[in-house]
DNA sequence: GCTCCAGACTGAATCGATTCAAATGCGTCC
DNA sequence: GGACGCATTTGAATCGATTCAGTCTGGAGC
């Protein structure tokens, strides 16, 4: 007998703290705790009768696995990383993705943990920590660039995760996007058969994957309807907003000011139109704005602003379907998807608009 | 000698994954796994020659604690767990509550987690969840009630947690709040000075707190202004912020309209703006508007808005300096904090207002 | 009667960190 | 010289789930 410090467990039915574990069942049933271990996963040399019974005695008491024991064995930590930025001028964007994630995740063992991380330091660090640390199963991403070190460096370790937005690489991977090439290519369309002609588009960052997507449909769109453009690419969405209503009014001020004007991101439009009434231009009138919207504020406020909408649920869903995917060893063809913009709501002639709601379509089939 | 299934490992440096573990330092040092546990964690009766050297080669391999290790044998997570109400309009309220969390916890081995819940289903599920399997050390919720079940909940079994938001309960326990009383007077004042006399109040809903403190300081700045209240109760500031405008127009159509209003939110005033010029009515002129903003996009939109700054990211750390607080053992007393508003910001005579920051004062003191 | 085998079940090791109880080394004191 | 105390260090058990490598039972086959 090696000398116990302590006598062995009584094996009573619950350890102190309440929470039955393996040992608790195998107890109550009599049985061993690699067979309940194997009865609950549906083992195949287990017994029907004993499983029937085992996952039974389980549902009675509550059985929940310890997380950390099968942590600690197994490596996995049914978790998923949020990587967020937290220097931006979110409104709403980000409890929208998350409300989406979770809604999908609902049902499932996972967590959501965030991991937060300034721009101002290294954006691989968070990655490398939950790499490293193997804090998560999986990482969802966003403010993809075209050559994205992130990317290359989870795939080379082979760590699951998905991307809000494309790469540009020779790497397959998870992603869901908002098809911004169309929705500037339309925008542009929508503009001009208004009668605009001098068209300025504000873009996301450069360094940003669909900041290229943006500014491709925008020329598009330019090139069809023979209209021109009205340079504006020294300020992006990102930017703090007074900086780009700043930016705005004077351009508006400078001769040849652009008489429509493409918008990337809900919140700037805020900044635009105040730069245009600042201008005492009018909305709808001297100038036509068309915007991405997430939330139905802004175009509560300025019934002439032109909209699209964009449903960052949505995104949230796809991107936990997309990473759980992956985690499961799906193919990856079937865990990238593309939200199409359902098309431009024009301001209603009546002063009181009708709230419109879109549906947003998307090109990857969707499962059930 | 008991039959391994396998030689021992080796003691290697490290384990296959690459990760050093406790085993590696004392394989690496020469010491046990006991010495150097004791020795990373500055235990008196390990010398100190020893520590440092441990110490030394624990940063140089990176060691870090194995999470599951931990949790497994000590029951500490390091996870706090956010709750959050996903079927409110937060408008980067949320984004900035966990910005202001994840400051006060970096440099801490701290996650958070986020347990989404929807006000559909109970509101003591998801604490339950958290609190019986111990998937965190402590848990912040918001939308505080004068008798909050969760709070008496998470009391009973001394579970750690932090309010957004007080109660009215013989329980005393850390919280954070925004002094909407003081809030609520001031504005009243404020637009009594302008000549308002005939003053509604958007208040939040009525199961939650801070509707006590609103509608007390309204009361009392109504009492001292000598002004009146137009009843406006039948909605709040988290509904819809379409109905808040329809409510709101219908409110303006009726005979003896208000002349002022306080309003409890910075996403309901873009409804109450809205309704206020769908009836053709100016704001700064037929009627003045006070409200609180979390950004500066109302006020960006409508300069003649009369705003009050709450920072959400001021009371994410607060609460999460609160939680830890309580973990930590630390007395109650300390781990509770009333942010004053800083003061009404009256709309500039200029067109284009400079922007104005408000200090945000605690009344508790502040550690560092 | 014996072996062999499949089916059902289980003991014990394992993951990594913590901690109890004990061992070791060494200098002191009577 | 031997017992004792002090400062250090360590083996082994532990947390809960998983899994390798068995064991045990009963029936089939020769």
């Amino acid at each position: 007998m090696k000398g116990k410090a302590r006598p062995p467990d009584g094996n009573g039915p619950r350890p102190p703290d309440g929470r039955p574990t393996l040992k608790t069942i195998a107890f109550m049933t009599g049985l061993g705790v690699t067979t309940v271990s194997r009865a609950l996963k549906n083992a195949p040399d287990i017994s029907a009768d004993t499983k029937h019974r085992v996952q039974l005695v389980a549902r009675q008491v509550g059985y929940r696995p310890n997380r950390a024991g099968v942590r600690l064995r197994t490596g996995k930590t049914n978790v998923i990383s949020l990587l967020l930025n937290t220097d931006e001028q979110l409104m709403g964007f980000i409890s929208d993705i998350i409300y989406g994630v979770s809604q999908e995740l609902a049902g499932t063992p996972y967590h959501i943990i965030l991991t937060p991380y300034s721009a101002r330091s290294d954006p691989m660090d968070p990655v490398r920590y939950v790499v490293e640390t193997q804090s998560a199963d999986g990482i969802i991403i966003s403010r993809t660039e075209p050559h994205d070190a992130r990317v290359k460096y989870m795939t080379e370790r082979q760590f699951p995760f998905a991307t809000h937005g494309r790469t540009n690489m020779d790497i397959d991977h998870p992603w869901h996007d908002f098809d911004n090439q169309i929705f500037a290519r339309n925008a542009v369309r929508c503009l001009a058969e208004r009668g605009r002609s001098r068209l300025a588009l504000l873009a996301p960052e450069p360094t940003l994957t669909y900041y290229r997507h943006m500014t491709e449909g925008f020329a598009e769109g330019l090139a069809a309807s023979a209209v021109t453009e009205v340079p504006f690419r020294s300020v992006w969405v990102d930017q703090p907003i007074d900086d780009i209503r700043d930016r705005t009014a004077e351009l508006l001020r400078r001769a040849g000011r652009p008489d429509g004007i493409v918008c990337g991101s809900g919140t700037s439009a805020f900044a635009l139109v105040s730069a245009i009434e600042q201008c005492g231009l009018a909305l709808g009138e001297d100038i036509d704005v068309v915007t991405k919207q997430s939330t139905k504020l802004v175009q509560m406020f300025r019934p002439r602003l032109i909209v699209v909408n964009e449903d960052f649920r949505l995104a949230g869903r796809e991107l936990a379907r997309a990473l759980m995917g992956r985690i499961n060893g799906r193919p990856t063809a079937e865990l990238q998807s593309l939200s199409i913009p359902g098309g431009v709501v024009e301001p209603p002639e009546v002063p009181r608009p009708a709230t419109v709601s879109l549906d947003t379509r998307l090109t990857a089939a969707m499962p059930k």
